[in-house]
DNA sequence: TGGCGAGCTTGACTTAAATCAAGGTTTGTC
DNA sequence: GACAAACCTTGATTTAAGTCAAGCTCGCCA
C-alpha cells in the first residue's frame, strides 16, 4: 500500500470537465451543503470546482497549512484529526459522503486548525475559497445550509469537550456504540466501519485502554465483540453505563 | 445578593422601546453579528428584540430547555458549560459585550445543547427565534457575519478538544494564561477576571489541581501569583510549557 | 474592629488511564 | 497455503489527576 504523502497544492487527479457533469451536478444534490439548489446554480457550482482523487491513507491537509479551498466528499471517508508531538491522535470527526471538509478554514482563510487523512480510497469534489466565498454571497440558501452544517458540528464538539473532561473512556466508548447503532431495543449487531485502533482515537484515548473498556461493557453485560462485530446485547442498561462517570 | 434563578420564559425585566432606541442601536452596531450594518437595518433587528437584565450568578438558560430566541450580551459577561451529575463543571466559553449566546440552538430550533449564567450582572438584547430567522434569511451579511462567528467557535472548541485529550493540565492552564496576556514578550501583568474556581473550570479540572498546576509553573520560573494577579515573568518559557505533555 | 464565610491551598490517599512489554490473532499478499 | 505486517489483547507498572480532609487567607459586613 502506497502511503506517500501529498500536499495540498499537489493535484491527485482532475478528471475532463464536460462528459461528467451531469454526474457531478446529481452527486452535489445529494450533498446536504447544495441539495434542493436548481441545476442552474448546482451548474454553477461545478464548473468552479474540480474531483479530486485520494488512496486509503493519503492526506488530505495537514494542520497548520495554508487554506486555498474546500472538499466536498463525494465517496469514500475523511478522518480529520489533531495530533499530539508523541504521536497520540484525537479524532474530531469522520466525514462521508456529501459532507464538507475543511470548510471553517476556506471561510476564513486561515490556515487550516486539524489534519485530514482519507480512511479508504476517497473522491472529493474540490472548490477554490474565491469560488466558495462568491457562492454562499451570491447563494444565500447555501449559506444557510452552511451554518446548520457548522452548527451541527458545534453541537457534536460541545458534546465531545463535555465527554472528554467529565466521563471516562468507558462512558465515552458506550456513548460512541450508541451513536453507531440506530437505536431499536433488543439485541443488535453493530458491524465496526473502522479499526479499533481509529475507534481508540475517536473515543480519546489508546487501543490498550479501549480494550479494557469493551471489556469492561461486555462484563457487565451490554455487549459481546468478535474482531469488528459488536453485538448490543442489553441497549438500555448500554445507556445506563453512558452516563457520565 | 439575590441568586433566586429564573427560568427563560421569564422577564427579568423589559425596558420601554422608544426613547432608548438610539442608544441600543449605538450598541448592535457595536456587535459583531450587527456592525457595518445600514441604520435601518439594525432599527428592524431592534424593533424585533428587547433588552433583558440578569444578575450576577442567575441562569440564562439551562441545557435541555426549549430554545425560544437567542441573546446578544450588552454589557457583563455570561459564561456557558456543561456540567456533570455529580456536580463537576466544564466551562465551554465566556461571552462578553457584543457577542452572541445560544444562537446554535436558535437556528435549528432544538433545546439548549448547554448551560448558560451571568458571571456577573448583565444585560442582553435578547431576539426570539422567528424574528432571527427572518433576519438573517433577509440580511445575507447577518448571516455571514454568523458564518464566521461559528467558524471562530468551531476553532477554538477544536482546540480544547485537542487540550483535553493530549494535553496536561499545566499545559492547559499555560495556554489558557498565554490567551489572556496580550502578548508582548518581558515581565507582564495580568489580573484574573475570574476567581480560580472558575477558571479551574474553564481549563478542565478541579481547584486543587488548578491550585498545584500553578505552583509548578511558578517553581519553573515561568510566573508569580499573588491573589488575581499573575505576573508572567517569561513568556516564552510559558509557551515552551504549553506545549503537548 | 472583630469575626464569619467563601475561596484557596496543602497534604495524604485513591483511582483512572497511559505506558511498557510481550504474545496472539487476523489479514492480505505472493 | 505460508509468511509478514498490522492489529489487537493482556499483564505489570507508572503517572497524572481526582477526592477527601484540614487549615489558611482575605474580603465583607455587622
Amino acid at each position: 500500500m502506497d502511503k506517500e504523502k501529498e500536499t495540498v497544492t499537489g493535484q491527485p487527479q482532475a478528471r475532463p470537465g464536460n462528459p461528467l457533469q451531469q454526474e457531478l451536478i446529481d452527486l452535489l444534490q445529494q450533498a446536504s451543503l447544495f441539495s434542493g439548489l436548481d441545476d442552474a446554480t448546482v451548474l454553477e457550482v461545478v464548473r468552479r470546482g474540480r474531483l479530486r482523487l485520494f488512496a486509503a491513507g493519503q492526506t488530505v491537509f495537514m494542520q497548520g497549512d495554508p487554506s486555498k479551498g474546500l472538499h466536498v466528499v463525494v465517496h469514500g471517508r475523511v478522518k480529520v484529526y489533531k495530533s499530539s508531538p508523541q504521536g497520540r491522535e484525537q479524532t474530531l470527526m469522520i466525514m462521508g459522503p456529501g459532507e464538507p471538509v475543511g470548510e471553517v478554514a476556506a471561510l476564513a482563510g486561515d490556515p487550516y486548525p486539524a489534519s485530514a487523512e482519507t480512511l479508504e480510497p476517497t473522491e472529493t469534489f474540490y472548490i477554490m475559497r474565491d469560488a466558495f466565498i462568491d457562492i454562499i454571497r451570491s447563494q444565500p440558501e447555501v449559506a444557510l445550509r452552511l451554518l446548520s452544517a457548522l452548527s451541527a458540528r458545534l453541537r457534536s464538539f460541545a458534546s465531545l469537550i463535555e465527554d472528554l473532561s467529565l466521563k471516562g473512556v468507558t462512558e465515552r466508548l458506550a456513548v460512541q456504540l450508541l451513536s453507531l447503532a440506530p437505536g431499536c431495543p433488543g439485541e443488535q449487531t453493530v458491524e465496526l466501519d473502522i479499526s479499533k485502533t481509529e475507534l481508540a482515537a475517536a473515543v480519546g484515548t489508546v487501543p490498550e485502554t479501549l480494550s479494557r473498556a469493551f471489556q469492561q461493557l461486555a462484563r457487565a453485560g451490554a455487549l459481546e465483540t468478535k474482531g469488528r462485530t459488536v453485538v448490543i446485547k442489553d441497549r438500555s442498561l448500554l445507556q445506563r453505563l453512558a452516563q457520565a462517570k
